[in-house]
RNA sequence: GGUGGGGUUCCCGAGCGGCCAAAGGGAACAGACUGUAAAUCUGUCGUCGUAAGACUUCGGUGGUUCAAAUCCACCCCCCACCA
């Protein structure tokens, strides 16, 4: 059976499934962050419960610490931290680009200096998979360079040729075997349409299980994010998962499903969690402002999570104002419910193809934000 | 009763003749956050004004000086030690 199935379209929006060596995955799917092995302020269970299929893991920091040959030896990823559900892990090719000041790109990897320790490491596509491999990743990455919004034309081509050239030693370095733990390759070239292109011809030619697209939402305008992933429709195999890396706001999210997106996975539920920033029906909300503290309410009164069933805004206020722990919690399982349910409802609505009035919701709650998405126009 | 040390803008606390509306924290009030070096970062924070600027503040009252939160006198509080 092959690893992916498209179940029904509307539009060019996709409901699928993903199945991994830890289960399936049903797509379009939001995937929480857990960097270091843990999804910040919430456990395995409270994940299970409100509904996570798949979480992330990655490379650069696990295999700094606690070191991905511990990780093995205590069961993997999925035995260490107690989560028997799907993980896929990030290469580190984020860190060439938020750690831009500790490293350095070479044709053969990238050189790290720890932010931990200041030590030296080396990064390889090799090694990336080495690791990934010790970890038991479901879905690896290829070790890619992601540049920031902005770079030039001559940059950006470099680090396509970068990553097409690494994309091919990852393969080589890995094919899934019948445990089939999945690779999947990583489209770069910033916001310029002939290295996109380029990029995920390149890709394809060399055939991977998934396809990511990278190095977006990182500053560039909306418009051209969608304007990338449209363009990039045609290319990409219609029979294999596309996974927008790093992505994004709920509407960020809701628009690339329109653009036939599968995955996603975002910092934003628990960062912003963690800094007082919730995601409502009515839109963003900050608890920490004056006006929620009297404020009896619910949370959402449309969320059915432990947070809003049990708490009132006055309350997480006070938590969140008071620097409580059970702030982080409460608001991170409430974000992160946000976006599993946006991600469950956009595949019912594919399903049942009423997507575009889906989304309409979702752009009445950021009416702002939506504005942002014009110009998106087809190409 | 004696000796010494203090009273600074909401709180703590620097300043000790002009560069002071007054450092630095905290609190408060806003904002940001997109493959997590993030329980982080940014802004505002005496009054009026978009601003330039004007005005009112450093326990109280007088005084010295071109100029005082800063020097002097007296007074009122607080703290420590001694009787």
């Amino acid at each position: 059976m092959d690893h992916f199935e498209v179940l029904g379209t509307d539009g060019a929006a996709r409901a699928g499934l993903l199945r991994t060596a830890h289960g399936v995955v049903e797509t379009p799917i939001f995937m929480p962050v857990g960097t270091v092995g843990s999804v910040k302020a919430v456990a395995p269970d409270d994940l299970a419960d409100i509904g996570a299929q798949i979480i992330l893991g990655n490379t650069y920091h696990l295999y700094l610490r606690p070191g991905d040959e511990l990780v093995a030896r205590h069961g993997g990823l999925h035995g260490f931290s107690s989560w028997d559900k799907p993980i896929l892990t990030d290469s580190g090719g984020f860190q060439v680009f938020s750690l831009s000041a500790l490293r350095k790109v070479t044709d053969d990897g990238v050189e790290f200096r720890s932010h931990l320790d200041g030590s030296r490491h080396l990064f390889t596509p090799e090694k990336v998979i080495a690791i990934q491999r010790n970890l038991n990743s479901d879905v690896m990455m290829q070790l890619d360079e992601c540049l920031p919004y902005g770079a030039s034309h001559k940059d950006a081509a470099r680090a396509v040729e970068h990553s097409a050239r690494w994309a091919m030693r990852c393969r080589e370095a890995y094919r899934p075997g019948a445990a089939g733990n999945l690779l999947f390759g990583i489209v770069q070239g910033v916001t310029y349409p002939d290295l996109r292109e380029q990029s995920a011809r390149a890709l394809t030619d060399i055939g991977f299980e998934g396809y990511a697209i990278g190095g977006l939402a990182v500053g560039e305008p909306k418009h051209m994010m969608l304007g990338c992933l449209r363009r990039l429709h045609p290319i990409l195999p219609a029979d294999k998962p596309r996974y927008l890396m790093g992505v994004g706001t709920p509407l960020d999210i809701v628009h690339a499903i329109a653009e036939g997106v599968d995955m996603f996975d975002c910092v934003l539920p628990t960062r912003n969690a963690r800094n007082g920033t919730l995601y409502t029906s009515q839109g963003k909300i900050n608890i920490k402002r004056k006006e929620y503290a009297e404020d009896d309410g619910p949370l959402d009164p449309e969320c059915s999570c432990y947070a809003c069933r049990n708490f009132s805004r006055a309350y997480l206020r006070h938590l969140y104002v008071s620097k409580e722990l059970l702030s982080f919690r409460l608001n991170s399982l409430h974000n992160l419910t946000y976006f599993l349910k946006l991600a469950r409802g956009a595949r019912k609505a594919i399903l049942e193809g009423r997507f575009q009035a889906f989304k309409a919701t979702y752009e009445a709650a950021y009416p702002d934000e939506d504005a942002l998405f014009e110009g998106a126009g087809p190409e």
